[in-house]
DNA sequence: CTGTTAGCGCTTTCAA
DNA sequence: TTGAAAGCGCTAACAG
């Protein structure tokens, strides 16, 4: 068992041929015969060469390798958006780096220089509840290394995104609540940083301004995106002096919790209150039963945002052109399965 | 905006300086004299200057990256492992490329190579359900390039591993529900191929035969993991001719949904049917009320592996010594929030 | 179809 | 304390 690396110029001064020519075979060259070939790529297998990706990538100063950043990969929604960019990343031969700021700033620009040492070809990221702006990105900029928002966007300079309609999902949501008898309507948000919270706090009030519905600062409670923040949230609603029975829920996690503690305290769902939140495909079947849903897909955001991201750099004259592709959401309506059982 | 990559010639250049002493002072050399340093830092980060990690990892032959090759991120246990390995690998100075294998024996194959061909110094990984044995890992032995399993790991051959004691968990569980009165216990299980979940097979066996409680084959249900696998097991559960009482459910994503389910029928937990299943530190709040669990910290389990991996690949000594280190449980006994509520 | 040569950007002897 | 030179393993002209 030595240490020693098998390069292709072992595997050539074995043959008695050139290295080039090894490395023309194990690239499957047209340009070398397929004699030489096959017994070129024999001696390969026969010694387990395996190819040095830090070298070729550097002779090639390309390493199709996509770094993406998420703030969390346990979530739903990230988890989901994953699984649409590596399936599509890797249909096109690119790799992928999978890292997670954890909502931190501070890491997201630690992640970035990490990515730019390595020299990913591009970049998808989701921004962490601390990120205020783009600033950060600048040394992908300066080195012109593509790079595409997707669903947490900045809006603080026009880039590539690929995005659902927040607020038009926020409004038909809350409109969906007041068709359904919802009169007074609760909004628990995120981030107010963050361009997805303000846009689907934005339709959530344009809604209730449409049905003339006063609007109430005390309704809309905000909170840093926690499961147990959900529990938090229904305390902070159950102690207000009258009754809410509509609820708009932006974002899936906080949901989550909502309805446990909401079931908890034996509280009807949608008799007692009406839900409608934000969920996607990978969600926990826990949130399904409970409401109606606005259905964004992460798979497809991610599919859709890496094919955007590849496009780019494969396409040098695209690589400046910034595109806000918008991803259509539906709302879905479930028959509550908590009437029957709760 | 140009694309041309600073190198530290372009510094040494405009410095008129050799380009040894730029490395030596980005590197922060103390062969440098303090003044160069000065105006290298200053001039580096005035042109942005970035290091290429793939050309400095080419020609040290190490990286500090180590690979791991997880089921599924998105699994509670695997995302709170990963919070552990990401933790300890960055504290000593390493990188980690997370990768899924999405349980599936072809992926994790491939995600071995790329890992291979990227010159990882050291690999962690818990193997997917149709991995039977570690052949596919023949490379890294090859390359020696030391790797540690954890969690779900290979019996076939000697390797260092950092798990849970799987068998004496498990009996401990089913010792506690039939300490609770429980006469009719049934077990959810894993694949049969992966030692955790033959080896808690064995336990919730023992712990039957030691109180002489009969055996019977239709109690054990075994699935693919899956959430709605909770439902159809406990539909299962259910169809069988004579009543059962307690649940030792050896996978917290199937408890989740067994619970839900059982939730949904209504029937009552512990009173109807008492239930032990894992869980660990960021597992969801849904399984938390409900039953008694083994505590399988995720976090300690992907510290524990992270340290052992890079204790391997800095003290060669170390490198070829198998150990196997069990991370100890506990079971939590929880104050049913069920009872009053459901 | 194959060989020769140069060099990607960095680190690391060895020398001064 | 700094410089010169070699080379990590690979690919890509260019030549033949």
């Amino acid at each position: 068992m030595d240490n020693t690396e098998i390069t292709i110029h072992d595997i050539a001064e074995i043959l008695g041929i050139n290295s080039s020519t090894v490395s023309r075979a194990l690239n499957n060259s047209p340009r070398v015969a397929q004699k030489t070939k096959d017994k070129i790529l024999e001696k390969a297998t026969e010694l387990g060469y395996q190819r040095n990706d830090l070298a070729s990538n550097l002779r090639k100063s390309k390493t199709f390798t996509l770094g993406v950043i998420v703030p969390r990969i346990s979530r739903h929604f990230f988890a989901s958006a994953i699984a649409g960019i590596e399936e599509t990343a890797f249909k096109e031969g690119y790799n992928v780096i999978i890292c997670q700021s954890l909502e931190s700033l501070e890491r997201e620009q630690r992640i970035i220089n990490t990515l730019l040492a390595n020299r990913v070809d591009g970049v998808l990221i989701s921004i962490s509840m601390e990120t205020k702006n783009d600033d950060h990105l600048f040394g992908l900029k300066q080195r012109n290394i593509p790079y595409v928002f997707f669903d947490r966007h900045c809006n603080t300079s026009i880039n590539s995104k690929v995005v659902i309609d927040d607020f038009e999902a926020a409004f038909r949501a809350t409109e969906h609540l007041i068709q359904q008898k919802s009169t007074v309507i609760a909004h628990f948000s995120g981030p107010q940083n963050l361009e997805i919270y303000k846009n689907r706090f934005k339709g959530y009030k344009a809604a209730l301004e449409k049905y003339s519905i006063p609007f109430k600062e005390e309704l809309v409670i905000s909170s840093s995106l926690m499961e147990h923040d959900g529990e938090e949230n229904v305390k902070k609603m159950l102690s207000l002096p009258y009754k809410v029975n509509g609820l708009f829920c932006a974002n899936d996690v906080v949901a989550i919790g909502a309805i446990q503690y909401l079931k908890k305290v034996q509280i009807k769902m949608p008799d007692d209150i009406a839900i409608v939140g934000f969920s996607n495909e990978t969600i926990s079947s826990v949130i399904e039963p409970a409401l109606t849903t606005i259905n964004q897909s992460g798979l497809e955001i991610g599919t859709v945002a890496t094919n955007l991201l590849i496009n780019k750099i494969s396409n040098a004259s695209n690589k400046n052109i910034d595109e806000t592709i918008i991803v259509k959401t539906n709302l879905i309506e479930r028959k509550s399965s908590l009437r029957e059982v709760n």
